[in-house]
DNA sequence: GATGTTTATTATAAGATCATTATGAAAATA
DNA sequence: TATTTTCATAATGATCTTATAATAAACATC
């Protein structure tokens, strides 16, 4: 299950994504039924991975940083929860050894949930916040 | 990234399926270096689940509760950690609400989750413990 | 530059989860 | 009955989660 936080990340996002301007984040945080002080912390760690924009002062607010096709969720996952893989051996971004296998490439357990990462990955880094209203799935 | 939990839990499994007969907790703890106290606890999930068979007393141990090709991965990350589904209103075996989107069937961030978490599910799904030797990926 | 609005930063705290250790009961075998 | 093994639950300390609060800094307007 995903944090919470990385729900309401989503959430902002999307809410900037259709929305032209600058927003400040009292309008978001009460349109998407978020914690308002709670959702400040979450577009700072969004701000710092460079995923909005922010303008303090009056008429400040927050605003995508880049075109919603751009921002695939990969990226909010790891700005908002760090390394996305199952483990630190298989993360493209912080890879570190497990420490408790001694062969890497022969380890089973490894090869299994590589595999699955592989799919989830793919997934991950093709689907952007602009597919928000045009992608479906079964279920 | 999974629990520790869940690595214990995948590599006892994985011994299991190697290892013929019934095997002592100890074995298992020692081969796969796991702090024996806390490989009991994971078992007795496992068991529970109905993955692994076990009997006590003297000459006890466990084993497999059925081939490992029909053991899939999804069935022990729901034994260990509870729904794989990134939102409660995706999850197959768990479903609710999550109570803070209005319609959820026009739910975006439900939408764009579902979308990658369908990859994620055929991949847990169709993943077996049979396959660690067997499967492949490019990292 | 004084004033008011908005973000930035840091601290605090209750509650949950994680990883582990500990303790002892129950069951099976010899 | 003695021994070996699992079963069950509790205790512990560290870390994470989900907030709330207080203060500082930046900006716009007049």
């Amino acid at each position: 299950m995903l944090t919470q936080r990385t729900k309401y990340a989503l959430k902002a996002l999307l809410h900037l994504a259709r929305t032209p301007g600058i927003v400040p984040v009292g309008i978001i945080a009460e349109a998407e039924n978020i914690p308002r002080k709670f959702l400040e912390q979450v577009l700072l760690d969004l701000r710092r991975a460079g995923l909005v924009h922010s303008r303090p002062g009056k008429g400040g607010g927050h605003s995508l940083g880049r075109p919603p096709a751009e921002i695939p969720l990969i990226a909010v996952i790891r700005a908002i929860e760090g390394p996305a893989a199952p483990l630190p051996c298989l993360s493209h971004t912080a890879y570190a050894r497990c420490g408790d296998c001694r062969d890497e490439t022969s380890c089973r357990v490894r090869r299994l949930l590589g595999h699955v990462y592989a799919a989830t990955y793919e997934r991950l880094a093709a689907t952007t916040l602009a597919d928000a209203d045009t992608v479906t799935f079964n279920g």
